[in-house]
RNA sequence: GGCCGGGUGGCAGAGCGGUUAUGCAACCGACUGCAGAUCGGUGUAGGUGAGUUCGACUCUCACCCCGGCCUCCA
């Protein structure tokens, strides 16, 4: 039974999808007007392992993630860079799906972009005004919260505590309430000149940054969903405002389940421009790889501060790595498995199905990823031990599929099966005869040229293990 | 001020009212031509003060400290 932390109820709950074997999420996505950094794509793979789990579960799922590719910073970014906003915005798109798929990231159904879906916004904003929930003020919509008695509802703030008229007049002109949201915004003069506006029945306008979640979700999955993922930092106001947007529009209740992921921080500190923290994936894949930097996202908890550093990244590389060389252990054995007993195979082989059994609790307890992870370890101690003594075909088979099936789930250990080339082999090969005949110098030596081509061997009672070197 | 988190061994990070988390690092031992990989073992914990209990890291209360959100932000 999976039980996910709700934000709007601060629970966790026993999760039961509308339909009962399609789960619908929604997930922000990036707003692409630079590089992701390495926060962004915390939050990217959390999503990324919920779609995962709920898989491996037996469900399917249906995730839609959103590209904001027009707001204020890709409109100001893009000039600065002399550039259309869509040629600007395409670019760092690109640069987004680079980043998903350096992290063994798995693709959504769909990727809307907010410029596409105007149409549906200015829907949208008709059906509030409508409904007395938007109004009109110079050219631009804006959402009225006081109309909606649910505001706050999921961030928990209160509103009613402001004093209306006392601390609200700051731009008065321009908003009823500085709470008040912005559905359509009033084109500026230069934003006509550089073509980026939208006809709407208040003029130009472009749409507002939390319009376009609402009517992208709804356009896929109509007014209710299953789960809606995002960062801490989107609760509010981002989704807040889309809550109100939608269930203002519907009356019927948005989202089932919100799940939100912590920040990342580095050295103990918020990653801001001003401090220099500021980290890029390529950055980190090219010094630690991919999927080094998957794991080590993924060994904390998703509702847990992750305190970014070097060493904090080493230490995951070094656990990855003994993870990953179990995994080679194993396959190099199956090859010379056999059909003969051994004294621990009665003891070993009903052991995967109990370690699947935590396996399984730990990621049903609201996506206890690093308690899966210790799981993991526990069957890769197993696994060695068998190693230690047994070659049973049926045992090593079963451990194997079982760590296959955990690494499948974690989205671990993708590109299996890089065959080592003929060249290598071959000087395997000669090593392996100066080793026959005790010609150490000549064995070693070879070993050195093997490990400059980039490969290790190992040398085991079955044979050398020869496996691409660590990174 | 309001709302929310959190304080675990050298580091990272889990579960649990009483029995080893797990990994990394360290040390010892085994294996090995050497190396690698691996196995076995060892040590180091639970912010502070009370309370509940036969027994608390785990429950209750108070306090201290740290962080986040309340403005754009993953």
């Amino acid at each position: 039974m999976l039980q996910l932390y709700n934000t709007l109820t601060r629970k966790k709950e026993v999760f039961k999808p509308l339909k009962e074997d399609e789960v619908t999420i929604y997930a922000c996505g990036p707003t692409v007007y630079n590089i992701p950094h390495i926060g962004n794509y915390r939050t990217f793979l959390m999503t990324d392992n919920l779609v995962r789990i709920l898989k491996y579960l037996g469900y399917s799922v249906n995730l839609v993630m959103n590209i904001t590719d027009i707001d204020d910073k890709t409109i100001r970014d893009s000039k600065k860079a002399g550039m259309s906003l869509k040629e600007f915005t395409e670019k760092y798109t690109e640069e987004f799906f680079c980043g998903l798929d350096m992290l063994n990231i798995k693709r959504a159904s769909a990727y809307p972009r907010a410029t596409e879906n105007v149409d549906g916004m200015i829907e949208l904003a008709q059906i509030l005004m409508e409904k007395g929930l938007a109004y009109e003020k110079e050219g631009s919509v804006y959402y009225r919260i006081s109309a909606f008695p649910d505001y706050g509802k999921l961030s928990k703030l209160n509103f009613n505590s402001i004093k209306m008229g006392a601390s609200v007049d700051v731009d008065e002109y321009d908003k009823d309430n500085p709470r008040d949201f912005v559905l359509l915004k009033a084109s500026t003069q230069e934003e006509i000149e550089r073509g980026i506006y939208y006809e709407s029945p208040w003029g130009k306008i472009r749409p507002g940054w939390h319009t376009e979640c609402s009517v992208m979700s709804m356009n896929h999955f109509g007014p209710s969903l299953d789960i809606h993922t995002g960062g801490v930092d989107l609760i509010f106001p981002h989704h807040e405002n889309e809550i109100a947007q939608s269930e203002g529009a519907t009356d019927k209740p948005f989202v089932r389940y919100w799940i939100h992921g912590e920040h990342l921080i580095v050295d103990s500190e918020k990653m801001s421009k001003s401090k220099g923290n500021v980290f890029t994936l390529p950055k980190l894949v090219d010094k630690y790889g991919g999927e080094v930097v998957r794991f080590m996202f993924m060994s904390v908890h998703y509702r847990k501060k992750l305190d970014f550093s070097d060493s904090f990244a080493r230490h995951a590389q070094n656990s990855y790595f003994k993870l990953r060389e179990t995994l080679e252990n194993l396959k190099f054995a199956i090859k010379s498995a056999d059909d003969n007993e051994y004294p621990s195979d009665q003891e070993v082989i009903d052991l995967p199905d109990n370690l699947e059994d935590d396996f399984r609790n730990a990621l049903e307890d609201d996506m206890n990823i690093p308690k899966a992870i210790a799981v993991y370890h526990e069957l890769s101690r197993v696994s060695n031990q068998y190693l230690e003594a047994g070659r049973n075909k049926d045992v090593l088979e079963k451990l194997l599929s079982l760590y296959r099936k955990f690494a499948d789930t974690l989205g671990l250990f993708a590109q299996e099966g890089e065959e080592v080339p003929e060249k290598i082999m071959e000087l395997v090969k000669i090593r392996e005869q100066a080793r026959n005949e005790r010609d150490w110098e000549t064995a070693d030596a070879l070993r050195d040229k093997i490990v400059q081509a980039g490969f290790v061997v190992q040398d085991t009672c079955e044979g050398p293990n020869v496996k691409r070197q660590k990174c």
